[in-house]
DNA sequence: TTGAAAGCGCTAACAG
DNA sequence: CTGTTAGCGCTTTCAA
């Protein structure tokens, strides 16, 4: 954080006057002024109406900086996740905020691009702003990021995964089981030469948590994953088009190819249908997530549903139980839907 | 913004220690501290050090509420789009960061949902925080947030467009021009039957810019448009598909279709590839953004491509020039790529 | 119902 | 190189 930049000085060029500023023009005291802007305490109806105006003619914007500071109180919760280019995690924040902002809260969101330095980084910058409450993706964190979490404080709630152990809360669905129930899927239609195709399961791990899973039921039938590839994160739809292209070149028998998630599937199936591969009898595609444009192709895609808008009301509902004084869930298992498609 | 929750007082929970007990633990001055802590100023290698040590210990994290408060500086940019749930914008949003990120600076994220008033009440709350700067997606504002933009005193930049007057900076491409070039290219294709579907112009104002200047095109050739169709936010997939066998069933020779951007023109693409409606024979589809998955189905989408994160970038540089002092550009003009697809 | 005093945790400006 | 003094703009607490 080299500060190139020599901030402009807010005080000197913003016309927002001051508390004190409107307690002049009302002929009140700054207090009462205070009293009347949060509607807290009691104060007259004149009073009231005098303050009004003298906001109206002094353009008074409140500053945050110094009621939080003042008062020891945010309406801030800091939402942490690995990347908003998968719409996964946006459609998530859209849930998260749907319930924050009835219950008058913001989220501020932080972005980590699945880099656990980063993330320590951001835990420690958006502490400095002392939210209300954290949102984080993920069960696994740093060790340095984990016990930051637990001096903050403030409620926290990990998001996405409930296979592990939370530090506070934690909301999301078991990657381990979707990954076993796409295997015993896998089974049952009978495919015997099994691909995987991955973003770096190092970094987004719980596609790593899906892989073992999916193993694991594979192995109870005496069966294994006969290649494996993976790509640079972020993942992306072309990926996974060029993904299938390299591993059916180096097993021109594969049955079926097990994608991480639905946009590099997605990538795979759009791939078959313009080089006329047929699904599955040539070659069986599935994905993890249920994006609607997957159940929009021609052929529609295989894959498993989680619930991500939910996922985020429950996470932020956490939050907002948990600052009223209200006992939230540990833990919170959404589940997860399959979704039987046209590619298996 | 009724008060539902009554927060925490963070000063109660919060394990993190202050300024001052890093400075008893040190054996120093509170500023001495301060002064190592943000590299400003000069101060010893041992007190450097005896500072760290202290840290460590107290597990101190730094509180921006007081620090910004009393230097009347921040390292926030505000950054106000219609909605997350649109590629499109987390696309801009990854732009800003990325040159934001390397100035020290953190773009902090609101949603207005394509309301007005909303878009109102997030400049005033956003401006509660004292950002450094301001990016607002679009040209058009009520009067009021125009005001308030105005007396922020700190970069403007609004963003996607620039059709129009800025209060301060703008960054974008001109959305009637990229409806003129569509339509030009309808007319060489001949099309004469043309329709228009579009997610409520009212709200989206880009999208009513294109179709005017598509319409200003067709006019000069004596066309016009035959069927218009609008869908309610937000833009999606499916919605494209529904959209065009509406008008199809209301107008079954129509010769193609303007959708207005590439959500709507890809549900609309993946409904034919289904149908088997044969696309530019039967009906011709364009769209408008240039998403990546437009240009992987089996029959690329004819569409307008945005560049949306240089755009970002630009926008995020502007802001970064004018608070290090150097003058930034009023008005940058991004342009746009016409992609000849195989829908048309 | 209103006001005065004190202080939240930090930094600017100055003095040593 | 280090420390002291005086706030930043607001809220809490207590008194009137």
């Amino acid at each position: 954080m080299d500060e190139e930049v020599r901030n402009t000085r807010l005080a000197k060029n913003l016309k927002v006057g001051t508390l004190d500023e409107v307690a002049a023009h009302a002929g009140l005291s700054r207090m009462t002024v205070s009293r009347v802007l949060r509607g807290h305490g009691s104060f007259s109806a004149d009073a009231k109406r005098r303050v009004m105006e003298a906001v109206e003619t002094v353009g008074y914007v409140p500053n945050r900086l110094a009621g939080a500071l003042a008062s020891a109180r945010s309406t801030q919760v800091a939402v942490i996740i690995p990347t908003i280019g998968n719409i996964v995690f946006t459609e998530v924040m859209s849930g998260i905020n749907s319930v924050l902002v009835e219950a008058g809260l913001q989220g501020v969101l932080a972005v980590t691009e699945y880099d656990d330095e980063r993330e320590r980084a951001l835990v420690e910058g958006v502490l400095s702003w002392r939210p209300a409450g954290i949102i984080i993706a993920g069960l696994e964190h740093g060790n340095n990021t984990r016990r930051l979490l637990k001096r903050a404080g403030v409620p926290v709630v990990e998001l996405m995964d409930v296979d592990g152990e939370a530090i506070d809360m934690c909301v999301g669905l078991s990657h381990s089981e979707a990954g076993r129930v796409m295997a015993a899927h896998f089974v049952a239609r009978g495919f015997r030469r099994i691909g995987f195709i991955a973003c770096d399961i190092n970094r987004d791990l719980r596609a790593g948590k899906r892989l073992r899973g999916f193993e694991e039921v594979l192995a109870q039938h005496g069966l294994e994953i006969a290649i494996r590839h993976e790509l640079p994160l972020p993942t992306s739809v072309p990926g996974g088009a060029a993904a299938l292209v390299h591993v059916l070149s180096q097993c021109p028998d594969l049955d079926a190819v097990y994608f991480s998630n639905d946009d590099l599937a997605i990538g795979a199936v759009l791939h078959c249908l313009s080089s006329g591969i047929a699904m599955p009898e040539r070659v069986a595609i599935a994905g993890f997530n249920g994006l609607v444009i997957g159940q929009l192709l021609p052929r529609r895609l295989t894959t498993v549903r989680s619930p991500r808008f939910p996922m985020g009301q429950q996470a932020a509902r956490c939050i907002v139980q948990r600052l009223a004084g209200i006992e939230a869930p540990k833990r919170f298992d959404t589940g997860f839907e399959f979704l039987t498609g046209q590619t298996t």
